[in-house]
DNA sequence: CTATATGCAAAAATTTTGCACCCCC
DNA sequence: GGGGGTGCAAAATTTTTGCATATAG
């Protein structure tokens, strides 16, 4: 398992930047949670181990590491123009937000390659990037609510 | 074709609101342009014909088309938490975005209810919405870049 | 008339940036 | 020691809100 942590240090290593305190606190942060983070929520969880981490750093490191593409950005229609963050850049994944605890399950789903060739064909388009986004009740809610 | 204008007229009058110039030029502009807005722009494709018409008014008219299902709002990971709105709330419909020109190109996927039911079935979750959201290069853009 | 919608300006919320200082290599 | 990174505060951007005024019904 390719640490994200290591995969940041050679990033740092080969173009001549440093390796700070700051840094390994947000990398180690988002690998362990592996959730979808906004920076407000990440900067939150950081705070009692490192209360003078300031936001704005947060944001830059985690602008450098999307721009990197070692982490992802995205932003969920269910939570009006915040941008969330996610560690999990190993495969293409896609996602389910929960309408009532606002939990993320990410899936695989085979059959977006089929999609995407699809429309391809259908529009002669070339495709980059496809991305799925469920919404809907999680299991944990369906059973609260009974 | 029930024209978004009609249906805006019908939720008015069933619910004691009113319908002001302002109200029309806005449903008129979504429904001409049928494309995928956001309120600034929305606001500077109607300032030539209602140079008093202010963007706040836009957003609101926005915001009470949205609560009441006449149109839809989403955001694009491609262009960093602006909110996009657009009128076809017809059928569930999914989108592609060029990454180039920016352009939005609608389209249908059968494949997205065995992808929903899929993971219904594997996580136990009762879905709600399935969106498709691809990015890539038109035919337009691949042209000029030959 | 009168309640609803608008315009305007100010606030909120989120993200970015400029700059002086700090500290990793 | 020097250059890249951080903290802080201020700006920028997008969206919302309060309030006085205008206006549809």
């Amino acid at each position: 398992m390719n640490s994200l942590l290591k995969e940041a240090q050679e990033h740092i290593s080969s173009s001549g930047g440093r390796m700070t305190s700051q840094r390994r606190l947000i990398l180690e942060a988002l690998e362990k949670t592996r959730g979808h983070l906004t920076a407000e929520e990440l900067h939150q969880i950081l705070k009692p181990s490192a209360p003078e981490l300031n936001l704005s750093t947060v944001y830059r490191t985690l602008r450098w590491l999307v721009q990197e593409g070692m982490i992802g950005s995205r932003w969920f229609d269910s939570d009006r123009g915040l941008e969330r963050f996610d560690a999990s850049m190993v495969s293409e994944h896609h996602h389910f937000v929960c309408t009532q605890c606002r939990k993320v399950i990410e899936f695989d789903a085979p059959l977006a390659e089929e999609i995407k060739a699809q429309f391809e064909k259908m529009f002669e388009c070339q495709v980059e990037s496809t991305s799925i986004a469920l919404t809907g009740i999680c299991p944990d809610c369906i059973k609260k609510k009974e």
